[in-house]
This record gives C-alpha cells, sequence and structure tokens, in this order.
DNA sequence: CCTACCGATCGGTAGG
DNA sequence: CCTACCGATCGGTAGG
C-alpha cells in the first residue's frame, strides 16, 4: 500500500512534466528502481495510475470548497489562498488535474470530468452567492464563473513555490484582483492603500 | 506547397484534439488519405510539424499586437478582442501554441518558447504603459501581467464560437472584467449599467 | 506518392 | 519483484 503511493507519485511527477504518452511504464519503473513488468504487481494498467493522480488532485481541490466561511468575500478570498496553495504543495497533482485527465479513455473519463465540474460548480456558487447578496457587481454568473476559473486554472503554468513571489503574496494580491473584477472595492474589508 | 498546409492544418487539429504524442503519423496520414511514409514526401518529421504549427499560431497572436492603437484601455480592449478572435478562428492550432509546445525537445523548444515571451511581453507594455500613465491602478506589473494572460490563456480550453456566447459578447465582458480588475471604472468609457 | 521494410519501443502477461 | 517474452505499433527510410 505503502509503495503505491510512491508509484503515484512519481508517475504524478513524470505525467505532469513529459506528459502521459510521452512516460514510459518502464520510465516510471526506473524512477522506482523496479523493472518494467514489476509495476504490475501494484497496479492494473497505466490509465488506473492517470485517473488516480487525477482523484488525488481532486481530494484536495475539492476540501478547499469545503472550508469556506463567512460573508462571500471572505469566502471567495479562502478559495482563492486554497487553490494556490493547493497549486504550491501539489504542483505534479495538479497539473496533471489540469492538462493530462483528457487522455483517459471514455469510461474513465467520465470521472474525471465529474471532478472538475464538482469543483467548477463550488466556484460558481460562491459568485452567485455573491451576486444574490449584492456584493458582486457581475451581469453574467456563467461568464463571470469562467473568468475567475480561467484566472486560477492557469497559475500553475507560472507558479512556482520556491520563485520570487510567497504563496501569501500572491494570494493576498490575486484575491484584490478578483474581488475588484467582481465590483468589490479593495478598502470595504481591512483597508489597503493602492492609487 | 498547398498539400503542405494541408497536412499542417490536420496535424494541429489532431495534436490538440488527442495531443502530440498520442498522434500517429498513420493516423495523420489516413485524415488525408495517404500512406503513412507519403508523409514524409512534404515535411521531415513530426517534430518540425508541431514547430510549424505553433508558429503559425504565434504569427497570429503577435499581429494582434501589431494592431493595438490609442490610450491604455483601447489598447487593452483591442488585445483581449484580438486574443479571442485569434482562438475563435483557430482554435486547434490556438490550442497547441498553449498546450502541445512542450513537448518539443531542445533546440526547436527555444523557438517556441521564445514566440510565447514575446506575446507575453507584448501583453506586459500595453499594461505597464497604463500603469506610467495612472490609468491602470496595480501594485505588481509583472503580477497584473501574469492574471491578465491567465485569464486570457484559460479561454481556449472553454470558449466555443459555436456555443451560447457570441464573440462579441465575451470580448465587452471579458474586457470589462479585466479592466475593473486594473482599477479602472466601467464606465468612464462609452457608459454601461451595472450594480 | 506507394510498397515494403527497419530497429526500437510500447503496455502488459506468464511463470516463477 | 524478476526474467523473458508477447503482439502491436511507433517514426522514419529505401527504392521506385
Amino acid at each position: 500500500m505503502e509503495r503505491r503511493e510512491q508509484i503515484l507519485t512519481v508517475a504524478g511527477y513524470l505525467f505532469s512534466q513529459r506528459g502521459y504518452h510521452a512516460t514510459s511504464m518502464r520510465e516510471l519503473a526506473k524512477h522506482l528502481n523496479l523493472q518494467g513488468g514489476s509495476l504490475y504487481a501494484h497496479i492494473t494498467s497505466k490509465e488506473e495510475l492517470l485517473l488516480e493522480v487525477v482523484r488525488q488532485a481532486a481530494e484536495r481541490f475539492l476540501g478547499v470548497l469545503e472550508g469556506l466561511k463567512g460573508d462571500p468575500v471572505s469566502k471567495l478570498k479562502s478559495l482563492v489562498r486554497g487553490h494556490l496553495e493547493v497549486i504550491a504543495q501539489e504542483l505534479p497533482r495538479a497539473t496533471v488535474f489540469f492538462h493530462e485527465w483528457k487522455h483517459l479513455s471514455p469510461p474513465l473519463l467520465e470521472e474525471a470530468k465529474a471532478l472538475r465540474r464538482r469543483y467548477e460548480e463550488g466556484v460558481q456558487a460562491v459568485i452567485r452567492e455573491g451576486m444574490e447578496q449584492g456584493v458582486f457587481r457581475v451581469e453574467n454568473l456563467r461568464l463571470a464563473t469562467l473568468f475567475v476559473l480561467s484566472a486560477l486554472n492557469w497559475t500553475y503554468q507560472w507558479y512556482r513555490p520556491e520563485g520570487p513571489l510567497t504563496l501569501e503574496e500572491l494570494s493576498e494580491a490575486y484575491a484584490t484582483l478578483i474581488l475588484r473584477a467582481l465590483g468589490v472595492e479593495a478598502n470595504k474589508e481591512k483597508g489597503g492603500e493602492n492609487g
């Protein structure tokens, strides 16, 4: 069981780096000091590995949704922070979650899609609540959601926790940008001087 | 020369749909009613095909930067519109430009990276100009640029020109959201009633 | 542009 | 977890 976890971690890493199809099972085995065929004592197929990595990432992202509390502004701030935290802590899995899931074939593909949809709906629920309470000033809920998801989802492409930007700085700045886009003035909360 | 163009179009389509490594040359050939080996009368390698598709997409995106005129707000609106227009008109190539370029190996990879960097710098230049003129109220130029690029770059994942949203509607709404994020009030220009 | 082929590598299995 | 192997398929080439 522990060995399987190792395999999943390395698989997530390789899939995120080279892509699912460009990663061979022998390559994966080599990273684990195994022979190619030996992997199949622990797993049943390459595709199962991919789905499992997607599941692990989804669990983290969906966990973010569960931790949201308070008013819509607080929820959105926590959402931004949580999303970026998952990316910082689980970059390979997050990358697979956003990119490589497409290479699953129909039966498994549906599960991956459903997991992604659940996350997107969670984000949409936060924005809807803000709209209904008149806190967010947006005309089109679906479009606003896609905008926020776009801003968040692309971050795994460029954010590196070891880079110049700390997680705190990035979360703060990103939340401000997103809240402004949603029509919330920055200094309604704790203040902040800009302009 | 015309045949080569056909090959590039179909290759872009297949690479965007299944991914570079999951697309075989025989599959590509079949879509063109050719035998696998016959492709090599027109091209030299699979990787060259990928780079060429990336180049074609880059040409379109860089073309958007050249058409920008007027004040920073106008430039940003044109940029958003242009970016989304390329996606609407060239979805397969745009997808390859954003996704599949990573599978190029070092010598060609550098060219792809340079093309992407040029586009990102063009976007950054617009935001810098707006900052310097005091039109955009943002604290961190690089971060604001990454935010805008994130919002734009992810759109190819979900926007479909045949969907419920016209290009005009999407461009308008997206420009408003982005400008607000950058601290520009929506009704400084032609007006617009929300809230 | 086709036929026929190359060596290499693929995911996965049998049997231990 | 290893050795040895399976059939299938890969990108690419020779020769016409």
